[in-house]
Parts: C-alpha cells; sequence; structure tokens
DNA sequence: GATGAATGAGTGTTCATTCAT
DNA sequence: TATGAATGAACACTCATTCAT
C-alpha cells in the first residue's frame, strides 16, 4: 500500500539478512531509502518493529505456501505419487529455500537466532521441526499407499533432509546467493534424491 | 602465560559464544574479569585481537584434534575397525561437538560466520568440509579393507554426516547446552549410527 | 465555538497542569482529543499559542472573580460585614483556589513560573500579590468601619493570608487534588479564620 | 575529590536550579564545564544521577543544618532565650533560605516537586514540614521556660513561618537572587518577627 | 477542518579507543 | 601492569512544525 513504507520494508529485509539486525543501523536504512531518519518513525513505532514486520510476514507467507504443499499432498491420486513428490521438493527448493524473498528471510532467521527465544523458536520451526514434520507425514502416505515399505517414517525424514539442510548451510545460507550457487545445490539435492529412492526402492 | 590476559580470552569466550561478538563490549568483558577498559588495551591491540587470539586457538587445537583422528585410523589393525569407528565417532562427538570449550568456539562461529569472509570461512571448514572429508577418509579405507562395499565415498560420508549435523544444529548450538540436550544429541546420533550401518552392511 | 478547539484547550489544561508545559508533547494532546497532529495547526498557531490562551482566558476569569468580590465588599451594608467576610472567604476557597478549572490553573501556573518572566509575574500576581492587596483592603475597609482596631492594614492581610498561602501550598497543589485534601485544607484554613478573629478581636 | 566531576556537579547545580531538570540538556552542562557529552558518563551513570548526587547531598547538608540548629536549642541556658532565637532565625535564614547552594537546592526542589512523588516529598520535608516541627519545637521550648504563655505550639508555628514562607516565595524563589531581594525579604522578615513577639508578648 | 507524510534539530546514551601516569 | 580520564563517532528515538491534499 504505502509506497515509503515499502520501501523501508524492502530495504530493511535486504540489510538485515545481509549483516545482522543490530549490525544495520535506521540510518542505514534511511541512507538506502533516501528519507530522513525520523521519517521512519512515522511508519513504525520503532526499529523492532520493522523486524516484527518482516518476521510476520514470512510467517504468513511460510504458513501460506506449507499448507498448500499439504494440501496438494492429500488431494492427488495414487498413480501420480512419483510426480507428485518430484514436484512438492520442486516448490520446497525454489519457492522456499531459494525464493529471493523466502531466502532472506530464513538467512535472517539463521543470523538472529542465537539472540532471542522468540526468534529461535521460528528458526527451528520453520527450518527444522516444520520441513522434518512435512517430509514425515509425505513418508506415512507413501507408506500407506503401498508404494515404499513401511519403516519409521520419521528418521526416513531425517535422512532424507538431513542432507539437504546440509547443503543449504553450504549453499543457500553462506555468502552470497548467486546462480552458480543456487545451481551447485540444485545438482547436489538432486543427486541426493535419486540416490536416496534408488536405496529406499520404489517410485 | 599471563594471568590476566587468559582470564580476558576466557571470559570473551563466554559471551562472544552466547552473545555474538558486537553484542558484547569491552565494559562487559571487563566487568566479568574485574578490570578497568583500559587495562584491556595492554594485553590486546583492539577488541578484534581477542577474536583473533579466540580463533587462532581453537584452529591449532582442532587441527591438532583432526590429525590424532587421523592418526589413529591408520595406525590401527584391521581387525578392530569396528571398535576404531566406533571411537572415532565417541571422540568427534565429546572432544569436539560437546566439549565445552569447542563448542564454545563452534556456537561462535556459526553466530559471526554470517559477518566476514575470514568466519564465513572457517565455519564451513570445520562444521561442514573438515567433518565431511574426513568422513570420505573414513569410508575410503574402510572400502579399500573391504570391511564395506565399493561406493561413492563422499556421497556416504554426507548420508552419514548430514543427520548429525542437523541433530547438532538442534540440541547443541540451539540454546544453552545442558546435559539434558547433550543426552537427546547422543540419543539422536547414535540411533542413526546404528540404523546406517545396518544399512549399509557390515562390520 | 469551536469543539476540537474546546477539547485541545481542557485536554491541555489537564495536562500541563499535571505535568508542565514542556513535559507535555502535541502527541500527548492529540493522543488524548483523537486528532492527528497536523491537526493542532489548524486551530493554533504553535503549542506555545495554546498556553497563551489558556493564559488569557484564566485571566479574564480571575479578574472578573476578583472584580466580583470587590465590588460586593463596597456595597452591603455594615451590620452584615461578618457574614460578608465569610462569604468571601467562602468564595475565595470554592470558587478560586479549590475550583477545578482555577485550581488546574493555579498549579500551572507554580509549575512554570520559573520558566519565563510572563510567567512569573502572572504567578507572583495571582497568588500573591493581588489577593494580599485584596484582603489589605478588606481589612482597611473594617477599620474605617470601626469594626476592628486601627493598624497595618498590609501587614494584617500578611498575617491573614500568608497561612492560608502555605495550607494552599501543603494541600492544593501538592500531588493530585481530592476531596480528602479540599477537606484538611478546609479545616486547616477555617480553624486559623477563627483564631485569627478571637485575636483580631470583632466580628 | 574529583574536579571534573566537581565542575559537573556544581554547573548542573546552577542549570538545574534555573530552568529544570528536564529542560537542561546534557549539552548545556557540557558547554558550560567545557568537556565533550561522552565524558560525563565517566562520572555518571545517567542524567538522572547527577540530580539523585545533588539531592542526597543536600539532604546530608540540611539534616546537618538543622540538627545542629535542635542541639544548640537544647544547650543554653535560660536568660539568653531571646539571643537565642534571634541567632536561630538567622541562622536559618542566612545558612538556608539565603544560602547560595541551600538556595540554589530549594529552588531546584521546588520547580521539580510537581514531577516526581519522591521529589514532591522531599520538598514538602524541607520546604514546609521540617522548618514547621522546628518552629513548633521551639515554641514548646519556650513555653516550658515561662517566656511565653502555654498555646497550642503547633498553631503558632504555622503563624510564625507563614509569613516567612510567603515572603520567601515572593523574594527568595522568584527570579534571580540578588543583594536587593534578600534585603527585601530580610526587612520583611524581621518585621514580621519584631510585630509576632510585641503581640506574643515576652522575651 | 483534518490529515498523511516528511523533516531538522535535538536528546540521552553507548562504545572502542587513546594516553598520560 | 593497570587505570583514571577523556573523547569522536555513532545510535535509537522524540518533538514541534510544515505543507500539499
Amino acid at each position: 500500500m504505502n509506497e515509503t513504507k515499502q520501501k523501508i520494508i524492502s530495504v530493511a529485509l535486504d540489510l538485515f539478512s545481509q549483516y545482522g539486525f543490530s549490525a544495520v543501523s535506521i540510518r542505514d536504512i534511511c541512507k538506502a531509502v533516501d528519507i530522513r531518519e525520523s521519517s521512519v518513525y512515522y511508519h513504525f513505532k520503532n526499529k523492532q518493529a520493522i523486524l516484527d514486520e518482516l518476521l510476520q510476514h514470512f510467517e504468513s507467507t511460510a504458513t501460506g505456501l506449507m499448507s498448500r504443499l499439504e494440501q496438494e499432498l492429500t488431494s492427488v491420486q495414487k498413480d501420480s505419487e512419483g510426480n507428485l513428490f518430484e514436484k512438492t521438493c520442486d516448490c520446497f527448493f525454489e519457492e522456499y529455500l531459494m525464493d529471493e524473498y523466502c531466502n532472506k528471510m530464513i538467512r535472517l532467521l539463521s543470523i538472529e537466532h542465537f539472540n532471542s527465544d522468540e526468534i529461535r523458536q521460528k528458526y527451528d520451526y520453520w527450518v527444522l521441526d516444520k520441513p522434518l514434520n512435512f517430509q514425515t507425514k509425505v513418508f506415512s502416505l507413501l507408506m500407506e499407499a503401498g508404494v515404499i515399505e513401511k519403516a519409521d517414517s520419521r528418521y526416513l525424514a531425517v535422512k532424507f533432509y538431513a542432507p539437504i539442510f546440509l547443503f543449504m548451510q553450504r549453499w543457500l545460507l553462506s555468502g552470497t546467493l548467486t546462480e552458480d550457487r543456487k545451481q551447485i545445490f540444485r545438482e547436489n539435492a538432486y543427486g541426493h534424491i535419486n540416490h536416496f529412492f534408488d536405496e529406499t526402492g520404489g517410485l
């Protein structure tokens, strides 16, 4: 809606996700937006409020994305499961881990997650627990459908997600996100997925 | 060495690893050491120098530990490999990931790794690349010795280490390091190791 | 008159008389009136103008009140002087010192009287000189009428008013004006008046 | 002891007692002391701490003075009471109400006494209650000694002190304290004292 | 009549660092 | 070895005010 406010939000995300919340001053943000420092306080109560709005917006975005993925999971026919899995991973990679906006937010969470319990919880949830829970659900469904053998779906999720998480740390959160790094991540991730299904059998 | 300098180093490690480098002021350190702020500058050129010394000491410690592990690896008889692997993991977990000193340093690296290329490199090396390379070497040796089937030893290392890395993030770097969290980590990690060898076959 | 302007004036009086002029921001006033800060400047040239209008209104009110008292003083028959004195005091106490509006304004003057010569003069006039002059006139009249002995009417006025002034400071200007405090003031003040006339003889 | 700290204290007293605590900025103080703003924070935790130290020092000074007066009161022979009273008043006027340091502090209390309960209490105590209590004790002693007739010593104290208080407000706290104003105060105050004793009889 | 948006000047405060002793 | 004293640069934030709409 409001143009200046949007600019502030956007610049703040860029800077916070690169240098961390406390290393970025209101001055820095204002320089980039080209407004005077006092103007920020017309749009936001204080510096923290910018971070809060950023976090809140991310959570609703991520909630939307993940619930979309979950819905697709239960609404498709059985014969398309291989396809579905591929699509789900694609979406999770491209629209979450590597999406410009979400990647910045995940970066921000990972930078700030040691600073406050609140952010630590969000980080743990959105980067570790939620993806693991989602993946667990996926494997449960595949087992019910008889596509893969019955086993400990939670551990299967860990085995599946842990390398993804490691590649993300290595290529998507370390340094600037370039197309090159994205490509390396994709190769590693899809390589892992292929191996994984060869072993797990099926699909 | 010098007593005061040691105290500063030790207190700085405690605080930096908990709140991050820039969030800790010289004042904070001095309060804990019970000296005046100006005294710090007798022992260190500036604040950064404290961090540098911390990093340097860690690198030589970690180098020592890892080369010890590597040496043990090549010097033992073949019939003890199962045992050796177990010992190696034990050592890596207890004396590296969960050791009070090393855990604090890893925490510090993981807090600060977005701040400078220098630290990012160290983080990537000591938390991701080095352990992966070591594990790769382990599996290569096991393959040569015919203990496990020949395969892509690098990918095997990823499959082995990624869950460890994930559990570390979840339990050893998130929040305060308590005995409870250590125990949860151990259960998860050893659970994974057992599963892993059941599947990989052998040992 | 204008409704919004009235609200601003009224809220400003409440806040200024409680916290002082400079401690109250335009924001504070607007929050209480529920308008935006820029709107104030439609009704007033600047913050000072609100104070000016408050002062001006008080001065005409107080002028009205005091001249009414003075008029009554000269227009009544001699046999009612005791009654008159009582009535005059009553009016001065209830409609001036303890009247909600006037009390707030006197508070405001007493808070701000160190800030500018202008307000200092008004404070000195309305809280010290004017009441003393009035009282001097009262005693002069009573002397002329032979009700009390001839004496230094000015000093008599000081002896009469000073305790009232002291009780006012203690009970009517210190802290919030409650019914309890008003009552304590009344008891002290009327106690003083009775003593005073026993001594002065007469009435 | 410390020169700079003393200067800050002294300048702060000058400015606070003239313009009020919040109207004086750290910048103002530093300009007068000729130090940089950050230096203040070496000597004081924050702005409030300067005020606190000022208040604390005044209270111990005033406590000292008043207890000295009280001690003298009980230690002198009966035949010197007239003399004593005069001396006591002199001391109270010259070393308390008109003493450069104490006058500034009383001014400060009277400026700030509406701002916080803490200061309001100190103001009420040191400007109203304590002097009244002291005077009450004086009259009690004089009554016991038979120098003046037995009567309500508290009301006598009010009658005695209220005009002093009024003259103080008018001449010692309103505007700058000049020798002229001091002289006017003295004339008014001693005039009152003489009248008072003519009436009270005795001495 | 009212307000959304912006701003310049100022406020108290923190911090790493210096330097004479 | 240690520290008392000082400082420049930065920081988040507040405030009265302006002006186009």
